[in-house]
DNA sequence: TCGATTTTTCAATAACTATTGAAACAATGG
DNA sequence: CCATTGTTTCAATAGTTATTGAAAAATCGA
């Protein structure tokens, strides 16, 4: 993953709202959810919401499809897998250069 | 981890001179680097690194510690790892709810 | 088609972020 | 004690982000 990538990434990860649509979609899986029901569950403006789920499409992170006049949302939980290698391997301290050796990193955290 | 400390970490991660600055002191180690070197390495202004510095501290990511009129800066990794755990735990689709199982989220990846 | 529903866009506002250069602060060495 | 070195703070600026309510757009059901 490159450099640019990882902090758009972070960034889009660096509110509340859309934390908690990221995991709440995740949960979700395949079923994903629609615009209104994430407002509902999560509390937000739908106006707000559109303007965080905008900006987590932006990131990759979610895609959305139209359904009906419904807008259903996912996770594209294959770029956030791809963010846990990154962040492992550059944590890991003796950085092997990319994302082939996230095992130690993890390991230190559940022995 | 809770969910404001880990916004907190992702907002610190969204900078581009913040992110390399974490890279590169993981890198070193328990060296750590000296600010100005720190400023050299990255072509920043010292003014500017001291910002970043300033927020990477905050968010725990990284340690300033005084050694004479240097100031050497050292990475937080067992946080970083914290996040990694975090991070591996809500992307699991299957979300067990804490970050005892990260290897599935893993081994997707690394098969 | 008409009205209702769902979602996005827009405008306005307030608050925050990054960058730069100058100044201030702290510590060392002569 | 003074000049130097390393780092931080400050002020000014420009750009960005989050929030709200109103309006607009799109789709469906009757």
């Amino acid at each position: 993953m490159e450099r640019d990538t990882a902090t758009a990434i972070f960034e889009a990860l660096s509110s509340g709202v859309r934390l908690d649509v990221c995991w709440l979609l995740v949960r979700k899986g395949a079923e994903g959810m629609v615009a209104g029901d994430l407002a509902t569950a999560l509390n937000v403006l739908p106006s707000n919401l559109s303007f965080h789920l905008k900006a987590l499409t932006q990131a990759g992170l979610v895609t959305g499809s139209q359904e009906g006049r419904f807008q259903r949302y996912r996770a594209n939980t294959a770029l956030m897998m791809d963010l846990v290698a990154y962040l492992a391997a550059e944590c890991c301290p003796d950085n092997p250069g990319d994302a082939d050796r996230v095992q130690p990193a993890i390991a230190l955290t559940s022995p």
